[in-house]
DNA sequence: AAAAAAG
């Protein structure tokens, strides 16, 4: 138990460095830079006869010009003996509810093996330790091999990021390979394939992902997002790319200054696709799908995840698929019985002493010492600075991050609270989604967001890939409004709502706030094309064809944990 | 009302 941050917290800590880890491999040598894609990807895969559990070392394959490994990077929290392998304990799930609907809709499977992703790809799901598809997973990843458009709305840590990987990395091995590349370094990158996320922070994770599943296969990869220097995205985008991650504004940027074309793209995957729609970003996205030279839909494969789906997002959505499936796994939105919440009255006031009564229980029970990290969510920047000052100044090891930061300041707060070097971090809702920091143990909405799909998110960044976590929400007289929808949610995830909060959701009911989604239910999210009809024609002309016998299905699936979202 | 994303 001494491991944990709290045993020590009566001493003044000082804001400790982070042991700063590669994350990121910055040289590749001459002979790799223009190596052009083979049609058969084993050509990149010499391991194919070796065991699963062979991997090269990155300091042979730089000799030899190769990928660096990365599955060599070192994850933090090692000192705590905590094996994350393949993470797998999941008990508590026996029936998933699963919706897929849409017209023709492929079959599930129960293993990797049953798909065909090709050799090179299968070698990396084994590196992962992947053992089995997650639920997610097992849905769509078929669904895309064949081809179909997606729209898929998933529990947060429960694989998305692999469901939409997996299908675009096979697909460029299969299809992609009698390309014509360019011999040589070309100003403007073509992408084939184009991840598109809403925050620095996921785009940078997803890039990182990408790379470990796309390892030896001769596809190449590369990230765009703000902030940064622009130099060595360029240079990375000089060598070719086949797999592009990017948040929007660098990606504008980046086509206007003619650096990159979206002609060829053959696949495009929306993240987090709701909040890319909402009306903070819908425009730069409107712009980069329908303006930019992107192939139209049915000319390319577009797939958009989320844990959260409203129906007038999934209208919008509409503009961008064709013919498309739509596939809910799992309950409404994150929460899985693996999250416990809870909700607790707190005046406005009295946060931070409440906050501070929190913490220091978490001492005394001793518990989450290998689920040590807390993560608070504040409303503004300006409220996690004062916060994180506040903690610090009272001998708590907190970090914070935002959108005023530096993009260096906010990646160091991320590695910092990674590594348990400050094993607390305050956050805006900049942090709120896709983000997967293992042995978060506790996550506190310090401030309650306005939207029910942003606590969804939230409290998704505890209870991943099958471990339990703790979700606490201070509620005051503000929250009002989320009263209804936060303890439907609650009901839903059979958790235990306190009594004033009923009265107060009862009370507040046919005032303002947004009610769970039309339909209701059990499931994270419904096909709007059910209760809109004819409403949905979209420029490709696609229309909804109601076929409840073949399209509309329940799975029983048992979960095992892997990749994550 | 706030957050994010371009600089």
């Amino acid at each position: 138990m001494a491991a944990s941050w709290a045993d020590e917290m009566g001493e003044v800590v000082k804001p400790a460095s982070a042991p700063s880890r590669p994350t990121r491999p910055s040289y590749v040598p001459p002979a790799r830079r223009n190596k052009p894609l083979s049609a058969d990807a084993r050509e990149y895969c010499p391991l194919s006869s070796a065991g699963p559990d062979f991997i090269p070392s990155s300091r042979s394959h730089r000799a030899r010009g190769r990928d660096p490994n990365p599955f060599e990077i070192v994850e933090t929290f090692s000192e705590l003996g905590v094996s994350d392998g393949g993470g797998i304990n999941f008990d508590a799930y026996d029936d998933i509810p699963v919706e897929t609907s849409g017209a023709d809709v492929p079959l599930p499977v129960n293993t990797f093996a049953e798909i065909d992703l090709g050799d090179a790809l299968n070698e990396n799901i084994k590196r992962c330790k992947y053992v089995k598809p997650t639920p997610v997973q097992r849905y769509a990843i078929p669904i895309s091999l064949a081809g179909r458009d997606l729209m898929a709305c998933a529990q947060t840590g429960s694989g998305k990021t692999a469901a939409f990987c997996f299908p675009i990395i096979s697909g460029i091995i299969r299809h992609c390979g009698l390309r014509q590349r360019p011999a040589r370094k070309a100003r403007i990158a073509n992408p084939v394939a184009l991840i598109l996320s809403p925050t620095r922070e996921l785009s940078s994770q997803i890039h990182d992902e990408v790379k470990k599943f796309s390892y030896l296969t001769g596809i190449k990869v590369a990230v765009a997002y703000g902030g940064a220097p622009m130099y060595q995205q360029l240079r990375d985008l000089e060598k070719g790319v086949d797999i592009l991650v990017a948040t929007p504004g660098r990606l504008v940027d980046l086509i206007e200054r003619a650096r990159v074309a979206l002609q060829e793209i053959k696949y495009l995957a929306l993240d987090e696709a709701d909040r890319m729609l909402d009306m903070g970003f819908e425009p730069q996205i409107r712009k980069i799908v329908e303006q930019l030279g992107m192939p139209p839909p049915g000319m390319r494969q577009t797939m958009l995840f989320s844990a959260t789906f409203p129906s007038e997002i999934q209208r919008l959505a509409s503009d961008f698929l064709s013919n498309y499936i739509f596939l809910a796994v799992g309950r409404v939105g994150s929460s899985t019985d693996l999250i416990s919440q809870r909700v607790e009255y707190v005046r406005d006031v009295d946060k931070r002493s409440h906050l501070m009564d929190l913490l220091h229980a978490q001492r005394a029970n001793g518990i989450y010492s290998k689920q040590a990290l807390i993560l608070v969510f504040v409303e503004t920047k300006r409220g996690a600075d004062s916060l994180e000052n506040w903690l610090c100044v009272n001998g708590f090891p907190a970090t914070a991050i935002h959108g005023d930061r530096t993009q260096p300041e906010r990646e160091q707060a991320l590695r910092s609270f990674k590594s348990g070097a400050t094993p607390i971090m305050v956050a805006t809702d900049v942090a709120a989604r896709g983000l997967d920091i293992p042995h978060v143990g506790h996550v506190i909405n310090f401030d309650l967001p306005k939207d029910i799909d942003d606590y969804v998110h939230r409290i998704g960044r505890t209870g991943r890939a099958g471990k339990p976590g703790l979700a606490t929400a201070f509620f005051s007289d503000v929250n009002q409004p989320l009263a209804k929808s936060l303890s439907e949610l609650m009901q839903e995830a059979n958790q235990e709502v306190p009594d004033w909060l009923l009265s107060c959701a009862q009370r507040s009911s046919y005032g303002g706030g947004k009610s769970r989604r039309a339909g209701g239910g059990r499931f994270g999210g419904h096909d709007y094309r059910r209760s809109h009809s004819y409403s949905g024609g979209s420029s490709s002309g696609a229309s909804y064809q109601p076929q409840p016998a073949q399209g509309y299905s329940f799975g029983n699936a048992s979960i095992i944990a892997t990749g994550w979202d």
